[in-house]
Parts: C-alpha cells; sequence; structure tokens
DNA sequence: CTGAAAGCGCTAACAG
DNA sequence: CTGTTAGCGCTTTCAG
C-alpha cells in the first residue's frame, strides 16, 4: 500500500481522510503522503472502508437492464423500486448494471457480491444462461417465466385477447398488429394471443414490423397507410411506435380513432401517453407496480420466507383513451 | 455470527456457498445452517465478501438524482455515462442514489464508501448545505456552478439569449415564457437572460407559470390561448412542458408554427422531440456529453490530474425543427 | 467431512 | 505529532 511510500500505516489513513487539521499533522507529512499516494495511483479499497467502518447495514440489490431501446422504461420501473424501498423503511442501495441483450453473461459475473439481484429484459438466451448455472444469491426476474428461478409478471396472452375482444366488441373487421423483432417470448405470446383471438372472430390481422421506437413507429405508420385492404384497427406493441405512427397517420391525413382506431402496450410514461396528439389507449403494463412486487420478492426470499421457484402475476387493464374507445357496454 | 448457531465458522461459509456438493457436507448439517441463519436473520456481508474475495478492482461511483419530474432525465444521463465507461475500459459500478428536492443531505450521509460521486439537479440549498461541509471524495456536480466543487455546465446564459436572438432575427415581437417553479439559479438565468435580450430588442415578453410536467405545460398552453397580446413565440422551459402546450394548442385550433413558433429547453428524450405532433426546435441540452465529462472529471479527480474547483462548459446549439425555424440567414 | 488459522485493506483507539 | 495493534466478516488453504 501506500505504506511502503513514505511514514506510517495510520497517518496515511488521517491523511486520506482529511482529518490532518484535527490531528495536527504537518504539512509537510501531508504532502509526502499525498504525493506518494499520487505515485503509486492509490486508490481506498471502499469494500475495506465498508467493512471496517461498519457502513453495511444497508442491503445492495443490484438491478440488471438492458441498454437498448428499453432504457426508458428503466424509469418508471426504478420509481416503483424505488417507492417501494423507501415504504419498507429498509436501508438499500441500488445497483444498475446495463447489458447489451443476449449478453447477459459477461456482465453478470460477480453477482455474490450483491445481497440480492433482479433482471429485467432478459432474452432467451439470457435465460437459458441463467437456468443453466447455479447463483447463490436471491435471483427475481422482470417479466419472464422460469421454474428455476422467482419471478414477477404479467398476464401476456390476456395482454394480447383483451385489445382482440375490444375490437371485436367495436365491430372492427382488419386489424393490423404494429411490432419490432421480438425479444423476449412474452413478446410473441402477445402478439399471438391478439391474433388467435382476432382471426378468431373473423377479423382479418395483417403485421407490419419495424424497430421498437419512434422512428420505427412512424415508418410502421406509413407502410400502414397503404396496406390493403386498409385495416380499421391497430394494436401496437409499444407506446414508442404508436406515437411515430400516430405523426405518420396524421402526415398522411388519417384521424385515430375516426378512420382506425389504435391500441397500445403501455409500457411508456403515463404523460406521455395521455398528451400525444391523440391520448393513447392502453393495455396499461404496470411496471411499478411489478418493480414493487421485485423488490418485495427479492426481500422475502433474503428472509426465507418464500423459495425459488415462486411466481406473482400482477392485473392488467385497459385504459381507454382517445385512440380507443372502451368495451361498448362500458362507455 | 450464525457460527454460534450450530457447527463451525467455515462449514457455514461452505454451505452459504451454495458448495455444499462438492465438499461433500452432509444433508443434515446443511439443514442446520441453513435454518440457523434462517432463525437469526442472517444476511451475509457484501462488504466483507468482497473484500475477501478480492472483488474490489472496480470502481464504485455514486449518483445522486432528485426523484422528481427531472427522473425521465436520468435516461440519457445514464446513457452517457455507461457510454464513456464503457470507452474508458475501467471497470466501474454506479449506484443510484434518489434524492428529494432539498433533502440531499438526508441522502448523502455516507459518501466514505464510493470511490466518486456525481451529483446531479441540486437545489441552492442543497448545494449551501455542499458548500458548508467537507467532503473527502471526488464529487463533480452536474450544471451547477461552485467555487469549491469540479463542475459540468452548459452555458445557461446562453440557452436564453440564443432562442430570444431567434425570435428577433424571425421578427417575432410577442413572446412568452413558458416556465415553472425554479428548481436551480441555473433555470433562472435562462429566463432572466431571454427576457433581457428580447425586452432590448424590442419585444413584449409574458410569462406563464406552470408545473414542469406535460400536464403544466398543458395547462399553461391553455392559459397562452387567452394571453392579451396574443403571443407570437414561446420559450419553453422543458420538452415535457412544450408537449403539453402543443396538445393544448391543437385542441384551440392553433397552428404551430403558423400561429405561433416555438422553442424548448431540449432537455428531454430526442425521439420525444423529434415525433412530437409538431417536432420541436430546441436549444439542446447535451446532457449525454455532459454526463461523459462528469465521468471523466471523477476519473481525473481520482487520478490527482485536476483539483477540486475545476469547470467544463459545453457548448450548446440550435436544433431547428419544426416548430420554429433557424436564423434567416441559415435557411 | 469439519475445524483452526490467516489475512483481504482499512480505521480507531491507544501509546509513545 | 506518529506508530502499534486489533479486528470488521468473510473465504480459503491446510490439518485433522
Amino acid at each position: 500500500l501506500a505504506r511502503a511510500a513514505g511514514v506510517s500505516p495510520s497517518t496515511v489513513s488521517i491523511v486520506m481522510g482529511g482529518k490532518s487539521e484535527e490531528r495536527k499533522i504537518p504539512m509537510i507529512t501531508q504532502t509526502k503522503v499525498l504525493t506518494a499516494a499520487r505515485e503509486l495511483g492509490y486508490r481506498s479499497n471502499v469494500a475495506a472502508k465498508r467493512l471496517r467502518t461498519q457502513m453495511t447495514e444497508s442491503l445492495e440489490i443490484a438491478v440488471f437492464w438492458a441498454s437498448d431501446f428499453r432504457a426508458p422504461m428503466m424509469v418508471r420501473f426504478l420509481r416503483g423500486l424505488q417507492e417501494e424501498i423507501l415504504d419498507s423503511k429498509k436501508r438499500c442501495e441500488i445497483v444498475i448494471h446495463t447489458y447489451q441483450n443476449n449478453m447477459l453473461k459477461e456482465s453478470i459475473l460477480a453477482l455474490g457480491i450483491y445481497n440480492a439481484a433482479i433482471i429485467c429484459n432478459a432474452s432467451a438466451d439470457d435465460l437459458d444462461f441463467l437456468e443453466q448455472n447455479k447463483f447463490h444469491v436471491p435471483i427475481v426476474l422482470y417479466n419472464r417465466h422460469s421454474d428455476k428461478f422467482c419471478t414477477v409478471n404479467v398476464d401476456d396472452n390476456r395482454m394480447g385477447t383483451l385489445p382482440a375482444e375490444i375490437f371485436v366488441a367495436r365491430e372492427h373487421s382488419r386489424a393490423v398488429i404494429l411490432t419490432s423483432d421480438s425479444y423476449f417470448p412474452g413478446m410473441d405470446i402477445r402478439v399471438e394471443s391478439f391474433l388467435r383471438t382476432a382471426t378468431g372472430a373473423g377479423i382479418q390481422v395483417q403485421q407490419v414490423h419495424q424497430e421498437n421506437s419512434m422512428a420505427g413507429g412512424y415508418e410502421g405508420g406509413k407502410r400502414i397507410c397503404n396496406l390493403q385492404p386498409f385495416p380499421d384497427c391497430i394494436f401496437s406493441m409499444s407506446d414508442a411506435m404508436s406515437i411515430g405512427a400516430l405523426r405518420a397517420f396524421s402526415e398522411a391525413g388519417l384521424h385515430v380513432p375516426e378512420n382506425l382506431e389504435l391500441i397500445s402496450i403501455g409500457n411508456g410514461d403515463r404523460e406521455i401517453e395521455e398528451y400525444a396528439s391523440t391520448s393513447i389507449s392502453v393495455v396499461h403494463l404496470p411496471m411499478e407496480d411489478m418493480a414493487k412486487a421485485c423488490f418485495r420478492m427479492t426481500q422475502e426470499l433474503l428472509s426465507g420466507s418464500i423459495e425459488p421457484p415462486y411466481s406473482v402475476e400482477l392485473p392488467i387493464v385497459y385504459r381507454a383513451r382517445e385512440s380507443c374507445g372502451d368495451f361498448p357496454d362500458r362507455q
């Protein structure tokens, strides 16, 4: 350590701790220590410091989040998480690890150094990796299924059938699904269950694939304008795509909901849904509540009151706004 | 520890580490340890674990972020930060601490256990608190001024004068500032320098105060519709307020930019600015770049290549989109 | 199969 | 004013 680099063990600690004044260390010693530290590229070891000073009562929870188009959704998740931590009255730090889709394994090396981990946005590959390894830290999976880990979910099937039922009830006959490459199994389920329910009720369904972003939604919207037959309703896989599509429609002189109704997966900020040019009707993804459930689950795992394969599924609701009405009998 | 709670010191470690199989610990001992741990509410100490296993090479940087309407902006900041960390090839964890405006002091107790801290969104009170205390950890302030700490800034004055100059050049004569309660001195500077430049050039300036959110912007927009004299240009203090206002205008049958032009402080996601019902012309706040500068500054502070009162100011640019044109001579 | 012992890097008494 | 010492809670050889 910097101990070899000059004077003594504790003197160093005093100087580096900024307690030079009160302990009356002469300037000369201070500079000796400081320059030595600089030359050795000394970095104090925070783990040792924490251990020694007993700054150890607060839990550390790692949150893994994909650094792609889903990054903005982290805000809602963190909001829920922070709220629940506050409510729980526990001291708890959250450490964010962002990772590339399918690259979870590279980012997760040192899980053991946290009290618990919440893993979000895992792809099928990422899940395989998790299933095949043994971790000795409580792990909660956000919106994924597993028979090895604890998970917090929504009913992806219902997220597809509900909008389909609404379109049926509202007597639409030509739907289009605005979607993107599938990043996780649940997304396919949403698409397929919409497809099944809608076609089962005699609705003709087309699909438009674009990048999951406003830009992608915009391109998708332009493509939808040229679709034959022209659809009378859209199921969009994200708020971002919906906003892009809305803009494309408005440029094309198409009006939502008059010319076609739109229901989106409500995975964006509530304000953005409400203050879009046409406020967006959504199948609401309760991310804040899911985050809370994730946190609670880590605590239960830590206390041993639940055991690993354990799942919670949160109910989903439809929020009718301008872009699509409600079931006719509720209006 | 759980050591008293049954058998031995290291056996516990083996069992809790999940190495029971390979070390052939009999089931009976395992359960003994496990139940004891449960009853004692045992939580392994991550600091000790890190220290012992030398998982210590990675820096830990605390990021303090206000948990209010600015929460969504954390995404852009984190994006920049992550990118720079990746580029730097250093292992570095970021720990997010959200705090209530004016309550930084409550959240910051244990700064010593990080390698460095980046403090964002500090209010005047928060700054006072920081100035008056001595910390012995490298601290970087995001978008604040201080003669004690290192800071990364934009030219708040220019953020006000630039839109004013554009409005002048575009021959507007009646401006309105859509703003909210001031959360930090820089915001006042933006408003005042706009006011000074605009009134100096003979523009009549009104102000509308609302909450800094889309909802607030919407209410503000409605109020603007009834303003006498009716303005021909708006300077909005955030993308969120702009989006709300845009919606209010469109409901009132007003068109942007035909009836009035709008320039916003570009503090939201780029996509949201581009895909708003009318894409928003902004004085761009380079948050990602500022985050990068913050990270670089922590590293320089750590290596001793810079000393505390040190500032970096990033240039700001105007991005003309639909809601307001550029300087006439650039068009 | 399990216990004893050492030591990670640091800080806080307590003596010099 | 500065050095010595002990020990934070854990894991890891190494002997039983």
